[in-house]
DNA sequence: ACATATAGCCTCCGGCC
DNA sequence: GGCCGAAGGCTATATGT
């Protein structure tokens, strides 16, 4: 990550160094004032740092706010002995790595530290070394096998838009899969797009079987019954999410009076000790809370409007505040 | 591995106020 | 125009063979 742009890191910490006037400080403040947002834009809870990984996330829902976080703290070493002390060197650790990005590369292009291009010799010379950095770095099937899935979760990551959190959940199902033994008979590709499958549901951005096959390079069948595999061997319980959670969400799309929340909350509250909502739709439990409280205070609104607003048809809605009623 | 059953959700449509 | 309910189809999941 950090690695790959050593020359835009180094630029940039030099003007930090070199500009030590006030004015040029300020603007370094201010830029890093400018991520200091400490509530999630879209459901208003906590955000908090994992420095580890160089993200922001919201607590609640998952949303990351923030990638790629350059921590620009002291980078001082530790002659104490004092371990904690030494946490943060170095580029964050990631999964999506099959060393977890904590080996270095050799680059490819055939220059010297200056800039200058190498001596033919030195580079027949760069050049085996690269060949056995390269042995060395994937020397073991398994090595190669985490390689290539974590290429595929991130190929298919990015064509379906998912972030980079998910990712990394993604690459951590994969790695359990493998310490488990569960890879052996069964196809790379299959495991890596259930894997990803898994981990957008996990992260609360759930994407369809038929979205995964479409950039997947094995059939819907195949990532289905790696998905079920997966599921019985290592025991994942898939929660479903809490309604709660998509209400903030939903209420200010729709931009209604914060006491219409209330009540949603309220009603969903209810419904959840009634056992209602079990195999349920979170999603249209909350969709159907809004729009009874929207009711119960007297707020204008239609069955269709808050359809538009959740992508929860209008029927379900229906049906599940005739559910939501039933309870109170 | 495959077939079947079930429940939830969807679209479409017509009736009612 | 908005609400309601029925019919039929699709999908995910559970269960049986």
């Amino acid at each position: 990550m950090s690695q790959q742009q050593p020359h835009s890191r180094r630029e940039a910490a030099h003007r930090d160094a070199d500009s030590s006037t006030g004015v040029s400080n300020t603007t370094r403040d201010e830029r890093r004032d400018s991520t200091h947002e400490t509530v999630c834009s879209e459901c208003g809870g906590q955000l908090t740092r994992d420095e580890r990984r160089g993200e922001r996330a919201c607590t609640d829902c998952g949303l990351v706010v923030d990638e790629d976080h350059i921590d620009r703290g002291p980078e001082w070493r530790e002659f104490m002995d004092d371990s904690e002390n030494k946490g943060r060197v170095g580029a964050p650790l990631t999964e999506l790595h099959h060393d977890r990005g904590l080996s270095t590369k050799i680059g490819w292009q055939n220059k010297d530290a200056f800039g200058k291009a190498l001596q033919p010799k030195q580079r027949a010379k760069m050049e085996r070394l690269r060949t056995w950095d390269e042995r060395f770095r994937s020397k073991d099937s398994q090595e190669r096998n985490l390689k290539q899935a974590f290429g595929e979760i991130d190929r298919m990551a990015s064509a379906l838009g998912l972030p980079k959190s998910t990712r990394e959940v993604a690459a951590r199902l994969y790695r359990t899969a493998i310490n488990n033994g569960l890879l052996p008979g069964r196809c790379i590709e299959g495991i890596a797009s259930a894997s990803l499958y898994t981990a957008a549901r996990k992260t609360q951005s759930p994407r369809s079987l038929d979205e995964l096959t479409a950039v997947s390079r094995v059939d819907r069948l195949r990532i289905q019954r790696a998905y079920r595999y997966l599921m019985r061997e290592l025991d994942l319980g898939v929660e479903p999410a809490n309604p709660e959670t998509y209400l903030h969400r939903f209420h200010s799309t729709l931009g209604f009076d914060d006491e219409v929340e209330y009540v949603a909350r309220d009603l969903i509250e209810t419904a959840v000790e009634h056992n209602v909502h079990s195999g349920k739709s979170p999603l249209s439990m909350a969709a159907a809370a809004l729009y009874a409280a929207a009711r119960l205070t007297n707020t204008e609104t239609t069955q269709a409007e808050i359809s538009d607003a959740t992508g929860v048809s209008d029927v379900t809605i229906r049906d599940r505040y005739q559910d939501i009623l039933e309870v109170q």
